[in-house]
DNA sequence: ATAAATCGGACTGTAGCGGTCGGGTTTCTA
DNA sequence: TAGAAACCCGACCGCTACAGTCCGATTTAT
């Protein structure tokens, strides 16, 4: 449990590989793939995901690839996260994460204050980390 | 992502609730599931796994039940977590959670001494909120 | 024309999780 | 002494999510 799923993981390892090239250069997702051993077309399905999400611009065709948008100081890994997985939400506790009236507990749940603190915490732990301070 | 179990969830919810009461105060599981409406036979399950990690004493018999054994303020989330769970690990990234070679990019691995530093942030979250901050 | 690359949907197999069931043991009490 | 109430514990099931694969389409440089 409260592992990064691999999709995020591969998320990492390319943007941290792209951030660590010269501004501008362009790297093909099987270049990436090869390099770090990640099944290839898993990791196309993070970059389409990330292009999506404007981390980085995609090029199309022969010598295409993607490069980075952003300032990598400003990439955080919070954002990546939220970029790939499927639910944004990060929540560690279902009764926020989904709409509260689907937790049947809710009225009584008596956990449930402290663990959103405990929450924020953690998500600032995930924002502070950019992947400038993994090259 | 990232959440915590229901095992834990419940755990959490019981341990407070028995930690609400007066000292040395016996509770059932049935009359825990009871009011928060929690699967009975779960709970169960997760009071003798707290029982087996000696957060609990456990009373047999017709008038039995747990008593609380800590002291409240040094029950911390963490060792709850732990203590349910059954991969005892809580790492972030599977190179760390099992044995490091059957990470097949361990060689090539550029994002894990990062997020290993993120992990021990984490790690602390957990470790500053016990059960007496919830009650 | 072909090859190399991104795009994107559909599919599969597996593992874990939430939950349930059944049978056993202990202990109080009527 | 019988039965009820509680803990104990292993086995089982159904579902979902995730990792990974496959296929076809589009774009573009040579």
């Amino acid at each position: 449990m409260f592992q990064l799923s691999k999709k995020v993981e591969y998320g990492l390892i390319a943007l941290r590989h792209i951030a660590a090239g010269s501004r501008g250069q362009i790297f093909t997702a099987k270049e990436i793939a090869d390099k770090y051993q990640i099944p290839f077309e898993l990791l196309a399905k993070v970059m389409q995901k990330l292009c999506k999400k404007g981390f980085v611009v995609s090029y199309q065709g022969v010598h295409g690839g993607y490069i980075l948008v952003r300032d990598a100081h400003e990439v955080k890994v919070s954002a990546i996260i939220n970029a790939i997985e499927e639910k944004p939400s990060v929540s560690i506790i279902q009764c926020e994460s989904e709409k509260p009236e689907s937790c049947i507990i809710h009225t009584t749940c008596t956990i449930k204050d402290p663990l959103v603190k405990l929450q924020s915490s953690i998500n600032k732990v995930f924002e502070e980390l950019s992947i400038m301070e993994m090259v």
